[in-house]
DNA sequence: GATGAATGAGAGTTCATTCAT
DNA sequence: AATGAATGAACTCTCATTCAT
């Protein structure tokens, strides 16, 4: 009780964090291991003492985020509700979470091609599908209820990862440049009627 | 005429056709100011006679790149024709110069958070608007003629060129995945008529 | 006596076992502690729990197993007998022995100029030393007994020593070149009568 | 004539030169690629602009030491001259150089189990081998005018070998346990006529 | 204009050693 | 007595940049 006892994982769980911060400030390459090292407060030799590689901590810290995060879209939207309702919800909610774990997404959905290992690239694009078979997986229920047009969802859940990505991009590097109802509402607009006048 | 003088400027561009191609390859950290020599036939100190620094060189490549680009589009587009017939073609030209020039997008779409030093991302993301913003004009032709709804047309510009690069991504990673005609098909029906059934 | 006790030493000495075999296959510089810890069983602390350093560790498994040997020469060859037999025993003898420990030999011949500190260099010398004696010693009986020339011993010894290192080697490097008898023969003869024709 | 022009290479030689006494000093694990640009008095980089790696740089200073000796040897015993002559010559010749070239010679012989890569160790042995053919093409001149007797040649050669290298480190240890003619004597007596009296 | 040998700051990785438990 | 997570100094290798020619 009275113990400061640490608890188990905790040394690891600091570096991911750090990890997540300076991977997306920096990108894979310009990261350093002992910026990652000194931001989650232990010693150079921990960070191999816990992670084979600098690859290999950069694809435990995509992976276990990403996960994170799909779990928390399931868990908001899990709930029965109407179609419009639903709809919108959804946008917003990965809206927020991109704003939230914009560090992340930024690792996500733009170091694919900065020239990493093969096999950890491997690695990022399974978290990328990860989150977009969940988006996916999103739309399919409306389509079940009649709501939804019979298009292909996945490809459809990658443009719709793209137009995140771009529109969120935008106001995490300028909050003034546009506002995050705005994002919402254009978004559900664009993808719930389009943008042509009958 | 009869002499084998060579142009001027013909080293320079093969020094910039060569940056785009082992920028785009291997990201801006991974790429070798070696690689970039040899690819383009000339010594290395040859690449700082003509660019300042590897940063210059790839901030040159990125924007001349992209002002061709736009040119092409603009060339495609400018004829009249009708909204419908414009509206498919803005798109289906979009995708063409992406999957065509995927090297130079690549860079463009996916640099912005490799850690370069800030003034060169400048100039990357002012080459990026310049394109958007391309992109934007050619919609707002549509709402002058009222077929286009009232909505912010550079948000929706960014959203789109967010799709267009998710989803020729995809197609250049795997051709087998998607399919050209494909790709222009979901891409007219989002933006046209969204997503839902009314 | 019913007692799980443990015999105090065993550690120690599956350490020192250990020991052997990975500075022989590894060479002193390349041999890690976490690999000797794993060969012997152990954990990493309790190599330190046994031994100051990695050099004391090493002059430990060279010092006892070099003892070993010499005690093992002594005992074969103490026994009066004809000096040709003798001498070709003793021979034979330094032959299996070092064809059969030729981890530790390796190490002890081999493993002189490879930047190990001082002190521990002289321990291995020591060793070796110990070896060279014991050799010359032999010899010593035949000349005693009129059958030796009048040669300085220590000195014929280290060349005894060294021949026997580098066709030892041979063999163990590659069996199929060259057989044990062979090399008793070939040692025997050299050493008995030379190499010129009178 | 009066321009202090460099000559082509100079740099890579002194590298080398520069390499042989660190590794021999040092033993290939703890020789610090640090030390042997300063030994060579340029940077760091211009090792590995030279060579390839450490290995690379190991390999090269191995096997082009060798070459020159052998080259030395058989510069100096190619002369026509008495059986008894030769076969002195041949030894002292060996003294000598070995003596000489210690820092080569202790690197040649004595780093074979120092967990270096194979490829080079492949290269070292190739080394060796090169100089114990040497010898044995020396002594099957010997042979052929019927003054050695009808042993494998090359298994003598590496005895041989064995003999002066633990001999000449003998003396290159502690220069007063033994002087060169003693070396050069003892050698000659036991390879002439054995140690035994008949 | 053009070259390429030379540079050296910087980064990833290893591993003997320590020490709280 | 024994452990093994944590450490950090040390080391190899990379590559943008310079400059004498």
């Amino acid at each position: 009780m009275g113990s400061e006892t640490v608890l188990p994982g905790k040394k690891r769980d600091s570096i991911l964090q750090a990890a997540v911060k300076v991977f997306s400030k920096k990108g894979f390459h310009r990261a350093r291991m002992d910026e990652i090292a000194e931001k989650a407060g232990v010693a150079k030799g921990t960070l191999y003492y816990n992670f084979a590689s600098k690859s290999k901590l950069f694809s435990a810290a995509v992976t276990e985020g990403i996960e994170t995060i799909v779990i928390q879209i399931q868990a908001q939207l899990d709930a029965e509700m109407p179609f419009e309702e639903h709809f919108r919800k959804l946008i917003a909610c990965n809206v927020d979470l991109y704003l939230q774990h914009g560090d992340l997404a930024r690792i996500v959905f733009n170091e694919v091609s900065s020239g990493i290992e093969n096999d950890i690239l491997t690695d990022i694009q399974r978290a990328r599908n990860r989150y977009i078979d969940c988006v996916a997986g999103q739309l399919d229920n409306g389509r079940r209820t009649g709501h939804i047009k019979d298009v292909d969802l996945y490809l459809t859940a990658v443009a719709l990862v793209g137009m995140l990505d771009n529109l969120c991009n935008l106001r995490l590097q300028n909050p003034r440049a546009v506002g995050r109802d705005q994002l919402v509402d254009l978004l559900t607009e664009l993808l719930r009627s389009g943008l042509t006048i009958h």
